[in-house]
DNA sequence: GCCCAAATAT
DNA sequence: GATATTTGGG
């Protein structure tokens, strides 16, 4: 079963986000403080400019065993960029240093949190941390904090789906107050994400299959030729005018992929292969707005 | 320092 | 109102 190995990989990164699906969206969006704070003499094209997100992401510390492509980086362009829309702080004037940057809202995207899903069902729930999904994810932009707090939440979506499933639904009728049902504000993006079976039930110890983690750092197809120099790429015809959910449903986030950070834990025991399971949610729902599409599948309901 | 859980802010 | 961010405790 080695080939499976590699396969599920393969797999996995298959189904992340493509990177025609990643790259347009992010573009602009470089917050005015931002600008200053790399001293970016602020694009004066109105038109969407290219990713300029930090000149040096990260350190690029990664391959440093051989030769790193110059500019030609071998992730998919993901990168986070903010959607600051109308925040300037207290330095509207433009002159306070970037240190007390502050976040704009990140948005978990479908897509994003399906990176972040996929991060945590290849970790195992149990080796799933907020530092390691974080590398494991490879976003650039994203924090800690941030992928904290979305697994906080989703801890307890899942806690939520076991306490209705568990047992073929033995509470399902109950209704009482300790079952959790469907609460609206339990989460709407959850539910269009695919969850792993595994995550649902404790994986018997017995049989730990661990795997060697591979980071991130392989890549095919085309991508890699146009990555690398995220401002001079070539821009996609898509541009968005403005964030929100197009009508159109085909939303994408504004991340690109960073490269591939060094993982230092990745002694992650990797249990169970990764399951058939399909995904969808590609197109997002259009639906006016913010509506959720697909129910979790765990039941038939 | 990291993770978890809750509270607060947007 | 919902979501993400921030703060406190272990």
């Amino acid at each position: 079963m080695r080939e499976e190995d590699s396969n599920w990989f393969s797999k996995w990164e298959d189904e992340l986000p493509s990177p025609d699906e990643l790259t347009p969206l992010s573009q602009t969006l470089i917050t005015p403080d931002l600008a200053l704070a790399f001293d970016i003499p602020t694009p004066p094209h109105a038109n969407p400019s290219p990713t300029s997100p930090p000149r040096h992401p990260p350190p690029t510390p990664t391959n440093h065993s051989g030769h790193l492509p110059p500019p030609s980086s071998v992730t998919q362009p993901i990168s986070a960029e903010f959607a600051d829309s109308s925040e300037l702080g207290p330095n509207s004037g433009g002159d306070e240093p970037a240190r007390t940057l502050k976040r704009p809202r990140l948005v978990w995207t479908p897509q994003l949190h399906k990176r972040f899903v996929d991060a945590v069902a290849h970790l195992g729930i149990k080796n799933a941390v907020p530092k390691t999904i974080m590398q494991l994810m490879s976003v650039d932009g994203l924090t800690r904090e941030n992928v904290a707090s979305h697994l906080q939440k989703y801890r307890l979506y899942l806690k939520r789906m076991q306490g209705l499933s568990v047992g073929g639904g033995g509470g399902g009728g109950g209704g009482g107050g300790l079952a959790a049902s469907s609460d609206p504000a339990t989460d709407h993006l959850f539910a269009s994400s695919p969850v792993p079976a595994h995550f649902l039930h404790p994986v018997r110890p017995s049989s730990e299959h661990y795997l060697p983690f591979v980071p991130v750092a392989l890549q095919h197809h085309q991508m890699a030729a146009a990555a690398g120099h995220p401002q001079l790429q070539p821009q996609y015809h898509r541009q968005v005018g403005h964030f929100g959910p197009p009508p159109n449903g085909q939303f994408e986030h504004p991340f690109l992929s960073r490269q591939a950070g060094p993982i230092h834990r990745m002694g992650a025991p990797i249990h169970n292969p990764v399951q058939p399971y399909v995904e969808d949610l590609e197109s997002a729902n259009a639906n006016g707005g913010r509506k959720v599409l697909t129910l979790f599948p765990t039941g038939d309901d």
